[in-house]
DNA sequence: GTGCTTTACGGTATTCGTAACAATC
DNA sequence: GATTGTTACGAATACCGTAAAGCAC
């Protein structure tokens, strides 16, 4: 299970429907409900009940949804602080230019 | 992002090497090789510092596979509580079948 | 030489879009 | 009839393995 396709479950619960889900995601309605029977198949359990026009979460979707929406703002957190920490060093290493005259100048690039 | 790519990075830490973490992934050293290049290309971030044998993590390396383990873990933790969920509308189901005649039996599991 | 990494190349699988059909309001 | 969901088909992309070459010990 890849977070694309959990923010993809994410988007059709928020969104209340597989097109509008799709248009914000700037994909199209047959990919977007491919890839949500996809990952029905996958885990063996069904996530959205049809029902007319849109769409609602069953009890495990209501879940998984859940969850998908800790992980992925985990997921999004995570790549900014590696990003931080990559201009952390660089910063570090200005800092140690400036420097006087500590003996150990490694930064461990 | 997505979390294969978030594994390949935290067996290659904990193996120490790609060939090592290669076989414990069941691929082939090329591929992760590979795929770790494509991963730093995306961040635009060196990960891990080739050094003779192996290679070890950078800063930003080493904060990228602290925070994937945990994503990952909470992945799987969601997953299996989206499995729990499914199979516990069965057996709410089945307890209803068999129980007395209280209104509410939910257990927002 | 042994062991590790990288690059090049080809095959397979996945993902996506367009087109056509079915169903609901 | 307009909107939504699904199925079928083809194209583009991504992933993986094998083969070959470059480095470090």
């Amino acid at each position: 299970m890849e977070l694309r396709l959990l923010g993809y479950a994410v988007a059709i619960a928020e969104a209340g429907s597989i097109s509008g889900a799709a248009r914000r995601l700037h994909l199209t309605q047959p990919t977007l409900s491919r890839q949500l029977s996809e990952m029905e198949r996958q885990l063996g359990i069904k996530l959205f009940v049809r029902e007319g026009r849109g769409l609602t979460p069953t009890q495990a979707g209501q879940v998984l949804v859940r969850r998908a929406a800790t992980v992925l703002a985990e997921a999004e957190a995570a790549l900014k602080d590696v990003q931080l920490a990559a201009q952390g060093m660089t910063g570090r290493l200005t800092v140690t230019f400036a420097g006087s005259g500590s003996t150990d100048r490694s930064v461990a690039r």
